[in-house]
DNA sequence: TAGATATTTAGATAACTGTCTAAATATTAT
DNA sequence: ATAATATTTAGACAGTTATCTAAATATCTA
């Protein structure tokens, strides 16, 4: 996963959203969406960007499907941007 | 500035380019285009870009315009990202 | 097997973005 | 003043993106 690809994914208001959501806990679509002004399918679309950044897990589990932040990247990532800053 | 404003002023690669570039040192408009295959326009409309999100400076001097980076601002990205990352 | 619930996929559309060429502006030198 | 150099602004265009409605898929329950 690029950089560019990771600051794209962060640079929505929405999914920097969903991101600070799944912060506190993990939380099913339906969930997530109760918190944002859009359609579960435009939220559907920017949990799949974060999905392809690898920022995020999708696990679905019976008629839900629960998402979480994939800590180990978002540390790796959070690496990449000091080291980006810093240097 | 927003950090979403920050996020997608990083998300372009030739946009991160000249950051990487301004690191080194400072640099007039021109210098920085020999670096990418892009008009002079479009070169500018990515400086133009990093200047709205406060993340570079151009000063003219004399016939050219000599961009540096905003090392205070960067400060400031790179800790609101590891806020962001890290709570 | 139906019906209900949860989520995604498909397809359309308006807005945004990166790029270009041509023209404009600013400065310097003759 | 005129010409040359450096950079930006204006306007057009193709590709991408965020959004929507409608339909499809997956799971659970009666």
């Amino acid at each position: 996963m690029t950089l560019s690809k990771t600051f794209n994914a962060l640079s929505d208001p929405t999914r920097q959203g969903i991101l600070e959501l799944l912060k506190k806990k993990d939380m099913t679509a339906g969930e997530i969406g109760k918190h944002f002004n859009i359609t579960l399918p435009s939220l559907s679309h920017h949990l799949n960007i974060l999905k392809t950044a690898d920022l995020i897990s999708g696990l679905r589990q019976g008629q839900t499907i629960v998402y979480s932040l994939n800590l180990s990247v978002f540390e790796e990532v959070s690496k990449s941007l000091i080291k980006f800053f810093k240097k």
